[in-house]
DNA sequence: TTGAAAGCGCTAACAA
DNA sequence: TTGTTAGCGCTTTCAA
């Protein structure tokens, strides 16, 4: 059971006594080939189990047919479900994906992008919270287009997808103030994540203002992104008096309601919660937890879509587009 | 702020009046090398922003320093463990990573193995429940090495990483039949999925054996994998007066549970229930879920380290790793 | 320590 | 409709 040493394309011409052009012809589509001739490079192929060498043909052709996709962490149950969409859609297109996990860190962000440039990816798409300066930069300095998806850029300088975060945060912290609370928190990612905070700053801001409620600092918090995290926050939001929250993370949504009704708040009665990813964690829960909607999947799926059209050197109408949001509301929230 | 045609080992060896040769010998640290000239070269490449093209590296010297990970879906919690397991040691050992998704249809899986093998990746890890015969078989005429992660090939023809299944599903049964429960139910994955359920039953009649209980066909189901999906079964697995399940998937475990709890029961004295995968979603439940512990970042990066050596060609003791399982008592249980 | 030169397997003008 | 012929950018003997 020995591998054989793979057929290549001069075997193929050989085999049927035609050139090489003719081969790559018959194997790249291309109509300019008599039908009897196509039958027999085909014929050959399929006896000598000819498969073309991608990375050959990408030399020659500079075109890799391969993207790239930077993410935070395959783990998190959001980003994967971008990237889900995102591999559907060039899968569609006939694109492979080169995966790497940054864990937000802008150093390992930066080397990937120019990692995956020296691989020759024919595009990338970019997932993270923030978009550090010096990541910019490397990413605008590639050889290839660039789509954020999920992702914001303060600059605006690279085509993304996404929702409207701040009208998003506004509203779910609309909802609760309407439902009568006027002390409500807000728990936004590691501090680190600046643009991330801020975004969700602003709409939380802006909401207050419609109410003409006083913007109070101590209400702010800012946590890791998993349920322990979410535990420990709970204390010190209920230290503040707080009767309804607004989190960024859908498991440290759940540590907070799990660490409340430990301590005798009825939820939603006594306080509300409101998440912002929707995902399957949302579900499982009892009582269900009341978030943000967000068309996960197709963020990345339009993300990737754009890409093919900027691959393609199409030009893009709109380079920023965000995709409408919804608000879910479930049992952690009242009617 | 254009984008520069980046240069080429050409230029570089042209700017400093070498031959390529010496060029090529710096960039890949070969120490035959004048210091001097080195330094040279070392600024040229700098002052040029001279990137390697792997691709062309990847042509001439048979190696794209890439692998293939083939997986049912990224969005799923069990299997993006281990594909983090993987990436990070894939990582270390400075391979990148092309994904693919599959949803475990045996076409798709087929098409990805060559796909894999014309992007000439140097070696590939497949995740799977089921090996369907073609797709190991294809997989065995691919030209690079190919590991098993999280997944059992029946005929252990193929170097695997896995939990020894029979004996967790064994010892969650057991656990329970210890506690008084003589019938209890065994829920598997789509019947479609042959090996997958097998496994499960071997150590599920093994301990049934063990106890001295006869086995009941009825006590059999196979779901869908979500949550819906356990909301349904819960209805049937509770009509055979089962008092205990065992499931292979974390989410139907909780459609499971929330189901008997709306009906009435209480968990875990009237009806216990344990899992499979230890996800993130166990604990996030109220009560958690008791469940088989998997090392699933393990499964995968003792996978990948085995890959590696396949692909520098060491020669590996034992191919079919069975790593450490636990069974993870938690709130589904009693003591 | 360095260079010359032959590929790696394919694409893509350009000719015929 | 088909073939010829340069490359694509790099690695790798083999010599020097």
């Amino acid at each position: 059971m020995q591998k054989k040493n793979s057929a290549t394309i001069y075997d193929v011409a050989h085999r049927v006594g035609v050139s090489l052009a003719t081969v790559s012809r018959v194997v790249n589509g291309n109509s300019n080939v008599r039908d009897s001739t196509k039958r027999k490079v085909l014929d050959a192929i399929e006896e000598l189990g000819y498969h073309p060498n991608a990375v050959a043909r990408g030399l020659a052709s500079k075109k890799t047919t391969t993207i790239g996709v930077v993410m935070p962490d395959v783990t998190d149950v959001y980003y994967s479900e971008l990237a889900r969409g995102i591999d559907d859609v060039a899968n569609m297109y006939h694109y492979d994906v080169l995966l790497t996990n940054t864990d937000e860190d802008p150093v390992r962000e930066t080397m990937a992008v120019n990692n995956l440039a020296s691989k020759q990816v024919d595009g990338i798409i970019f997932m993270g919270n923030e978009l550090d300066h010096e990541v910019l930069n490397t990413i605008s300095g590639v050889n290839a287009p660039v789509v954020l998806a999920g992702s914001v850029d303060s600059e605006k300088r690279l085509p993304s997808v996404n929702i409207d975060y701040v009208a998003a945060i506004k509203e779910a912290v609309g909802a609760v103030i309407k439902n009568g609370h006027d002390r409500v928190a807000i728990v936004t990612g590691p501090v680190e994540h600046a643009i991330n905070g801020m975004h969700r700053l602003v709409g939380y801001k802006m909401a207050l203002e419609e109410a003409q409620i006083d913007f109070d600092e101590t209400l702010l918090f800012s946590t890791h992104q998993d349920y322990a995290a979410g535990l420990q926050v709970a204390e010190r939001i209920l230290a503040t008096g707080a009767t309804a929250v607004v989190t960024y993370d859908d498991e440290v949504a759940i540590g907070i309601m799990n660490y409340l009704r430990d301590h005798g708040k009825r939820i939603p009665e006594d306080f509300e919660i409101i998440t912002s990813n929707d995902t399957k964690f949302t579900i499982v829960t009892r009582p269900q937890v009341t978030s943000i909607g967000q068309p996960k999947y197709d963020i990345g799926a339009v993300a990737m879509r754009m890409l093919t059209k900027l691959m393609n050197n199409e030009v893009i109408e709109v380079t920023q587009v965000k995709l409408p949001h919804t608000l879910e509301r479930r049992g952690t929230t009242l009617n």
